[in-house]
Formats: C-alpha cells, structure tokens, sequence
DNA sequence: TCATACTGTAATAAAATATGTTACAAATGT
DNA sequence: ACATTTGTAACATATTTTATTACAGTATGA
C-alpha cells in the first residue's frame, strides 16, 4: 500500500513553501521530482480537495499554498497521502474456522491503530514549515 | 514496498506458539492463512535463518519454535520482516540542481529515521506471548 | 524396502499496483 | 488569435506481489 505519494506531496508542498508568492507549474515541479507533470497534477488535484493549495488555469498558470505552512503539521499531510500506516495483512481473508485466523486481522488492526497513533503525535509537531526550512 | 510478509510471519508465529509440542506443516499453516503453502515454507525459511523455529523434513516433518515466545518481541520479528518502515521515497532521483530535489531523500530519511526508533520501542514492549494470549 | 508425506527451492505464471504517456478540452494572459 | 497551462480520461508499461507447478531430497512407518 505504500508508493511514492506521501513523498511527493512533501516535495511538492516543500517546493511552494520555498516561492510562496509564484503559480509554479507542474512541468517546474516535475522537474524536480523528476516525475511525469501528469502525475504532478493528479497529487496537486488531492491537495486541492483539501484546500490545501489552488492553482490557477491558463497562461502563466500554476499552483500555490493556500495556508500558512507554520499552520500545517506533517500529521495532516500524512492523512491526505494515507488511510493509515501498518505492516500490512495478508492478501486473503484468513480462515474463520481457525481461532487464529478468525482474529488475526482483528488484532493486527489493534497493534496497527496503536502504532498509528504514536506516529500520528510526531508528525503532528512538525509543520510544513519545519520541514522545508531544512533545505 | 509493504507487502502481507509481517502479518503473515506473525500468523505463523501465532499458530506454532498455539501448538508448542508440535510440528505444523505448510499445509495447515497455509489453510489457517488462507496462503499457498510454498509462500509459507519461504516465510519460514526467513524465520530459520534467524533461528526462530526449526523444521523437520520427511514424513510427519513441519515447524515448530525454536525459542520461547516470551523471549521474542515484534520488534524482532518485524526487523526480521522489513528494513525498514517508511512513508516511501519517489522513484526516479530528484533532481539534483534544485535544492529541494537535492535534499528531500536525505530529509525524508531523517524523518523515517525517527518514526521507526518510536515504532520498535513500541513493538519492543510486546512479546509474542503477548500477542498470542489475545486469540 | 517401499509407499507416503513432508520440506526446500527453482522456474514460471498470473494478478495487482504504481508509474508513465498521449491526447485534448477548457481556461487565461498577452 | 496564440501560447501556455490546468484538469482529466484513456491507455500503456513497469514493477511488485502472490500463486502455481514441478521435482529432488528427507524422514516415517507399514
């Protein structure tokens, strides 16, 4: 379940943290990812949902913050990039009839929501603006 | 990079700490995960290298511990199943001219760096027994 | 000693997911 | 008008994960 998307979002909203007064385009910001612009849209277009950024359409167009990155933790970022964090589960639905196989994901979900939580708070003391000011 | 291989080592952990005195097959194993069983012997040749359980081959052959679940945490098995956890990297390299592109890997890794310390000191607190006694 | 039931492992296939490309309508500045 | 850019769909390719088949090797016990 886990691709490249938490980490492109953090580029790409680290990258309109950096020109917080310039439309960047997605051919500029995929060419720092180095990344297809399509694919630079389609997480812009997530972020847009969650008013995060707006862009602008036609000539000279592009994308920027819509908030103050001092205002945004990682931990929000994290939940517009991923349900939540686990180690995963097994493709098929275990067996019922097995009193470990009956509970696994049960329990595995427990140990999951726990972890989540942990790193829930970490992330939730790291801005946006913590964050690209490292660079 | 998540795949079901922790859920299902533990899985497996689960059933041979149920059944301490006995040698469980792939067969079985893999009818309580609902898994072919080649990809349960490959797991379990995982756990053998780090001497977890041993197997006997031959007739009336399976797996069983090779140590005390007392004495095994998920944070063992977890290492023994990932490198590590992390929120992904993009897959082609940044671009290495812009600044951000130059340091988002090395700045993601630090982050991931941290996050894992919280999950293994979690995961370090929780022995297999633990986790067997909930079924 | 022979049939049976396992492990171990390789080779291959299939399925699922992630990433990339092409195309084009719609918007907007100059 | 023209150039440039977003938005989005449709399709293609690549990668990863899971499944299957096959079979040599090993132990058990009738």
């Amino acid at each position: 379940m886990i691709s490249g998307k938490f980490a492109i979002t953090i580029h790409i909203l680290t990258l309109l943290t950096k020109f917080p007064n310039d439309f960047l385009s997605s051919e500029f910001i995929a060419g720092s990812i180095n990344l297809n612009p399509v694919l630079v849209r389609k997480e812009i277009a997530n972020l847009k949902a969650h008013h995060i950024v707006e862009s602008k359409e036609g000539k000279n167009g592009g994308t920027k913050l819509a908030v103050n990155p001092s205002n945004i933790t990682l931990k929000e970022i994290f939940g517009m990039t991923f349900d939540t964090i686990n180690l995963g589960y097994a493709k098929n639905t275990p067996n019922p009839d097995c009193p470990v196989g009956k509970k696994i994901n049960q329990n595995l979900g427990l140990l999951y929501a726990d972890i989540n939580q942990k790193i829930s708070l970490q992330l939730d003391d790291i801005t946006l603006e913590d964050f690209s000011i490292q660079f």
